[in-house]
DNA sequence: GAAGACTTGACAACTCACTTGTCATTCTGA
DNA sequence: TCAGAATGACAAGTGAGTTGTCAAGTCTTC
């Protein structure tokens, strides 16, 4: 078995848990306004501050587009707002409101108390070496796709 | 920092490695009339042989009737065939057939070599660490969602 | 500083994976 | 044996995300 099949097993088992763990933030979502990809968007905001659409959309990898839908929804919830960007004229830069900054940190918190009983058993090194090749992954993956898309289309 | 949040960084590195990696395997597909999905379904036929379209649901969690026009393609593309099954007059087992086995095979040798490429800079360690952390997550978020949906509706 | 290439907002149509719902048939287990 | 669960088959619906387009703004390069 060399490296490649090795790191397959990692691969194959990244569905399974994505599957599982989005239908668990959905249900912790169940009977908010809000819903997963919106959870996403204020991850980000959170995690790295005011941004625009498009940097959110790169940073999730999906759309402009998409994350603009999300956006608007979530203005219209009062969770997050748009202020003029120094940089650019059309491009705002979306923030979290106090109230969004509140309805995450809140989720997030239930979250990862949840997470305390999902890592029971697990072994603290384990777990830094799986962020290390997730990371690994995000990186070397994006390299392959933007590689082969650039001599496809 | 406690586990749960520890383990909160796995999760949080899901999404970007799922999308990358649907995303890369969707790119070799293209050409053929395989999709992401149909794939998924060969690939468990593959590893755990004949089964039930319930069965294949199961292990991919997602519904039945999703798995069944999944299968109900690839029985049009002669990758799979059904044969009576012992056990139940009316749940036919699903099986590869021949073709179904060399292009799932083929198809699975092109994706591991491009692995190797991925692989490189990895230590070994810690993706056998990282497949144990998987195996441990699916597990328990399964468990997890399971107890909470029996509450809840 | 002007011309061309790229980015962004805004609106729209569409695709695809997956769900939910239903009913008749088959199986299972107390 | 009989109630409850699993299965096949067909149908409709949902939601996340894509693709396409055009005008407005920004960046690059000469």
């Amino acid at each position: 078995m060399n490296e490649g099949a090795r790191l397959y097993a990692v691969l194959q088992r990244i569905r399974p848990v994505h599957e599982l763990s989005a239908r668990a933030v959905g249900a912790a979502l169940e009977g908010t306004d809000l819903t997963v990809p919106l959870r996403a968007v204020l991850e980000r905001l959170h995690d790295d501050g005011p941004q625009t659409v498009p940097s959110i959309a790169r940073r999730l990898y999906v759309t402009r587009q998409g994350v603009q839908t999300l956006v608007d929804r979530a203005r219209e919830l009062g969770l997050v707002q748009t202020r003029p960007n120094p940089e650019h004229r059309r491009s705002h830069l979306v923030a979290l409101t106090p109230r969004g900054e509140e309805t995450f940190t809140t989720l997030h918190a239930a979250e990862t108390d949840r997470l305390v009983t999902v890592a029971r058993g697990l072994d603290p090194a384990d777990v830094a070496a799986c962020v290390r090749v997730l990371d690994h992954l995000v990186t070397r993956l994006e390299e392959l796709i933007t590689t082969t898309e650039r001599n496809d289309p």
